[in-house]
DNA sequence: GCCAACGTTGGC
DNA sequence: GCCAACGTTGGC
């Protein structure tokens, strides 16, 4: 039988790819005997055999009612994998890019080889092949997923002359904007529309709003199996059994399934038959479910669809998927659209006139065709939805958990007195019909901070996907709208020149409130409005941790060992702990304790500074064992808690040391407040040196984000910021036994003409004084000085060229002094 | 136990 | 299509 492709014109696409793919199809017929060589290969390796003329087995397996929720199995068998080939052979490495993917997919089927760890693809040297199409100097290169779902999928990088890679499109606009034109450049395949075979782009269905299409071996069609079709182009897609697949009939009603068709959304045949006129060809949106792309006329020829129950073509039908003889009644394309769109669903308010009616009215059409149905089938449990009951204001998904937040954070003001936290009001109505969803998000949404279900795989007990709960909208964090640019997570993020590996929300935007469940729940208002939060949003345990229980599923949110002052975001407001790495494995810690899994427990911030010592132990007794902050005992010199810091209330009570030993199953820490009574940087200084009393207060308060105070020679007390991220890095504030003061950035002092001198004491007598002047400092970063030829770059120090009498500190928002400024106009 | 890596989802 | 970032997995 011969098959013609069908135009999977799908909105957005312009149509004149299609033609001028056509044009080039003899052109390509080597990339074609390519594709037929890799697709045979990968149908092997997928235990796939398809010959020409007969069906794919994979039609016969159940239809995948591609308007459901995906399997995996649905789409990313075929689709992925070979999505990744045609990505290949449509840039400019053709040949070597199927070797590429080959050698990928041997290398996957070996146990042990995972995921390269250290050198991921995108940063491995290798692979980058010349894109003159940008201009010199530019490289592409392909990169090939290699795990997953998404495995056989690549992902398009470019590298300018510079050696910047880039990821995006967006990013490739920033940079070739000045030179070159991309209106017209093609991202995947590296090269202008009309510089060669420009294949349809694939386009994955992970979204039913998506409206994409899905790829399947059979896509393959004439590259795959059949040599007859080799000059002819794949553009559709088709999914391995589509419940709505389309294509040209040539032949007679056949019971074989085709080896190409073209698959359309149903919200576009919605769309579609909205059109009374398709658009002219070319034309980039498509008005008509069914186009031919090689009718010379362009008109729209008799369409056939294959019957997604007997497989057999039938003259297409709008909102039809089986043929007649095979069609329930009633299956009118309105029910199947209605059916079909879980993504869209909309869910009762639970609060209208509609939702609070909990009375069938009797007179609606539902109830009268429900009365009927029970008539004629007694045993049938189908609902009837009474229309008077039908809600004035269904919400979308995302609205409904919206108002669930709105309700917890009002809730959450009042969190001192929990009992006056009310359930959300819903109807009974609604409590017992299928709109259970809204309270079900709320008690979820609650659960987040009164102890709630975790690491259930995604889907709650109702199979109702849950909500992205990590955000109560109302913390500080939450509130923050700007990524600090300096935590490790926001130095991974693109925009700020990371490899958008973590993927994970700045440190400073993380929910605050989302954090503190991990505390005990008696102390959590406590702490929290003390302001004590986590540095790091909790971990969820799956996998073989799956069976421990909910509480001690959360083990981390610490830093991890080698990382642990990358970790610490610059915060002019915030005040921090210092965390030092060396001294997370004091000896005084438990001995049993791996250095492991020391540094990557918990660490705590103190948002503001605190002079109340008691507050602080008591919030330390008041954390899990395993949740214990490591920072703590940095800041707490000299003070124990047997020796003063017991927590109030807590005097009769035994020794926190034997406390903490009670719990044999979590890693406890012991003695963790005199660990500072060795320091060795206080052995230095004399105990009745007069910057001795400054020096233990220093140690006895949360100091700004990483700041630090140690004791040098002479004696003097040194305030070093330890993060080299943070705007501050190198700078550091020297306090003589006069208490005066100066401050050195990147070993230069800083004039004393310095504007910020002028807003502060000339002695630092009182750690409110150092503090202000810390925060102070945390305003300004360092000047770029006369060029920006070594601006910032990473975590790495900067030593620009400066004028001879640089300001060094100029605000963050300006980049050089002055003075620099005036030479550089030079 | 831990986390780097990345699949995935939803917003825009 | 891009982006942010949540959720999960597999290797160490």
């Amino acid at each position: 039988m011969e098959t013609e492709e069908v135009s999977a014109e799908v909105p957005t696409e312009p149509t004149n790819e299609v033609k001028e793919a056509n044009t080039q199809e003899s052109k390509e017929s080597t990339a074609n005997t390519d594709i037929q060589d890799y697709v045979t290969e990968k149908n092997k390796e997928g235990g796939v055999t398809e010959t020409e003329g007969e069906p794919s087995k994979d039609i016969d397996k159940p239809p995948c009612d591609w308007l459901e929720p995906l399997e995996e199995d649905c789409d990313d068998v075929d689709s992925q994998s070979f999505d990744g080939e045609v990505e290949s052979l449509v840039g400019s490495e053709r040949s070597g890019s199927v070797v590429s993917i080959r050698k990928t997919a041997g290398q996957r089927s070996g146990r042990g080889v995972g995921r390269p760890r250290k050198r991921t693809q995108f940063e491995a040297d290798e692979g980058w092949e010349d894109c003159p199409s940008l201009g010199e100097g530019w490289k592409r290169k392909l990169v090939f997923r290699r795990s997953g779902t998404s495995e056989g999928r690549s992902d398009t990088y470019y590298m300018s002359p510079r050696g910047h890679k880039v990821r995006s499109r967006v990013e490739l606009v920033k940079h070739v904007k000045q030179s070159v034109d991309l209106t017209n450049f093609n991202f995947k395949t590296g090269q202008f529309i009309g510089e060669g075979l420009h294949w349809r782009k694939r386009r994955k269905l992970d979204s039913l709003q998506a409206n994409s299409s899905v790829p399947s071996l059979t896509d393959a069609g004439p590259a795959a199996g059949s040599p007859a079709s080799s000059t002819s182009l794949s553009l559709g897609t088709v999914p391995m059994s589509s419940s709505y697949s389309i294509q040209k009939d040539t032949g007679p009603e056949t019971n074989t399934a085709l080896p190409s068709t073209t698959t359309y959304p149903i919200d576009d045949l919605i769309e579609d038959s909205a059109h009374s006129n398709p658009p002219p060809v070319g034309s980039s949106v498509s008005a008509a479910p069914v186009r031919t792309i090689n009718g010379a006329s362009g008109e729209p020829q008799n369409m056939f669809c294959v019957c997604e129950k007997c497989h057999k073509t039938y003259t297409f039908e709008e909102g039809q998927t089986m043929c007649q003889n095979c069609r329930p009644e009633g299956n009118t394309s309105l029910a199947i659209i209605r059916r079909r769109k879980p993504y869209k669903k909309r869910f009762p308010c639970g609060r209208c006139r509609a939702c609070r009616n909990t009375v069938d009215c009797g007179k609606c059409v539902s109830c009268k065709n429900g009365l009927l149905r029970l008539r004629l089938n007694k045993n049938s449990r189908k609902v009837v939805k009474c229309r008077k009951r039908k809600c004035l204001h269904p919400k979308r998904r995302d609205r409904v958990v919206k108002t669930s937040e709105w309700q917890f954070s009002n809730m959450a003001e009042s969190l001192s007195t929990a009992s006056n936290i009310s359930q959300p009001t819903v109807s009974d109505d609604f409590e017992e019909s299928q709109s259970s969803y809204l309270q079900y998000s709320d008690s979820e949404d609650l659960s987040v901070f009164f102890g709630g279900n975790d690491g259930d795989g995604g889907l709650d007990e109702m199979g109702v996907p849950k909500v992205r709960r990590r955000s109560c909208g109302k913390c500080k964090g939450c509130v923050l709208r700007t990524d600090c640019g300096s935590c490790d997570f926001c130095m991974d993020k693109p925009k700020f020149g990371g490899s958008n590996k973590k993927r994970q929300k700045c440190r400073l935007r993380q929910c605050q409130r989302e954090a503190m469940k991990h505390l005990l729940p008696m102390d959590e208002e406590m702490l929290f409005s003390q302001g004590w939060v986590p540095r790091r949003r909790p971990r969820y345990t799956y996998g073989h941790n799956r069976n421990r229980s909910k509480k001690l599923s959360y083990l981390n949110f610490g830093v991890p060992a080698n990382k642990a002052e990358a970790y610490v975001p610059k915060a002019s407001s915030g005040v921090a702990q210092v965390v030092n790495r060396d001294r997370l494995l004091h000896p005084n810690f438990n001995g049993k304790m791996s250095p492991q899994l020391h540094t990557g427990r918990v660490e705590m911030i103190k948002e503001n500074g605190f002079q109340d010592s008691g507050i602080s132990s008591r919030a330390l007794l008041s954390v899990r064992p395993d949740v214990l902050p490591m920072a703590i005992p940095i800041n707490y010199a000299g003070t124990s808690l047997r020796e003063g810091n017991r927590p109030q209330g807590s005097a009769g009570q035994e020794p926190y040391q034997e406390e903490q030993q009670e719990d044999v199953s979590c890693p406890s820490i012991t003695q963790i407040f005199s660990m500072a009574d060795s320091d060795p940087m206080i052995q230095g200084i004399d105990s009745n040196h007069e910057l001795m009393p400054l020096l233990t207060s220093l140690r006895s308060i949360v100091l700004p984000v990483l700041w630090f105070c140690v004791v040098v020679d002479g004696p003097r007390l040194q305030l070093i910021q330890c993060s080299k991220r943070s705007t501050m890095a190198d700078t550091t504030i020297h306090i003589e036994p006069s208490f005066h003061y100066h401050i050195s950035i990147q070993g230069q002092p800083l004039l004393p003409t310095h504007r910020l001198y002028d807003s502060h004491p000339s002695r630092l007598t009182t750690t409110k004084e150092i503090v202000a002047l810390l925060e102070d400092l945390e305003r300004y970063w360092v000047c770029q000085g006369l060029g920006n030829k070594n601006s910032r770059k990473g975590s790495e120090a900067v030593f620009p060229e400066r004028a001879a009498t640089c300001d060094f500190l100029v605000f963050s928002e300006t980049e050089c002094c002055e003075k620099c400024k005036a030479l550089r106009r030079v």
